[in-house]
DNA sequence: TAGGCCATCTGGTCCT
DNA sequence: AGGACCAGATGGCCTA
């Protein structure tokens, strides 16, 4: 994996709503995605390929037509403000999540993937954490601790968020802290 | 130079 | 109807 240790990078924006995706590089733009076809979006994405090459042939009407290509492209360019302040938004909670994810090499930042996968994984270690505590305290008893046990029991059962392929809640703690090494250390 | 990661633009779809 | 959300496309930056 590699550092990522650069400055907040700023595109300029190019605000050329003419130039659209089928316009600028066709052969790119055919392309298609392997992945997403698999998991089934083939109509969706097709549909916006389609949108994206006509969108990409559509030329500038005559000239009558100003005012409202002037509106279109107004609303456009607000469209493309709000996705930025959306995308600025989820970059600032991966960033709050980053701050409470304790990793190896905090120097490093993590991409959002590896962010993501790590949260995931301290998640089920601190749940096995929890569970294996609280179940020791009250062994048998009507607290809190064989209640959380059976919600985990239920969960794994329902192939829930907590993951059924880890029956055992030590394998979380052990896999969490075997990625915060792997995904920093050698690279 | 290739590949990974990211920001931005864009059009379609969903939601209120 | 308008905004939010989503995913594909594109291009820039960085590192190995």
């Amino acid at each position: 994996m590699k550092t990522k240790n650069r400055p907040p990078r700023r595109r300029v924006p190019s605000q050329d709503t003419e130039a659209t995706a089928g316009e600028r590089s066709p052969d790119r733009a055919q392309q298609g995605s392997g992945p997403e076809l698999a998991k089934g979006l083939r109509s969706r994405t097709a549909r916006a390929q389609g949108a994206r090459a006509e969108a990409g042939r559509r030329r500038p009407g005559p000239s009558g037509a100003g005012g409202r290509r002037e509106n279109s492209i107004q609303r456009r360019l607000e469209s493309n403000e709000r996705e930025r302040q959306r995308m600025h938004k989820l970059n600032n909670a991966f960033q709050a999540l980053r701050e409470v994810i304790p990793h190896v090499r905090a120097d490093k930042k993590l991409s959002k993937i590896e962010t993501l996968t790590l949260a995931k994984n301290y998640i089920k270690s601190l749940t096995s954490t929890i569970l294996t505590m609280s179940s020791g305290r009250l062994p048998g008893l009507d607290g809190p601790g064989p209640k959380l046990y059976q919600h985990y029991q239920q969960q794994q059962a329902a192939g829930g968020t907590l993951g059924a392929t880890e029956p055992q809640p030590e394998g979380h703690l052990h896999r969490y802290s075997t990625q915060i090494h792997s995904f920093r250390e050698g690279s």
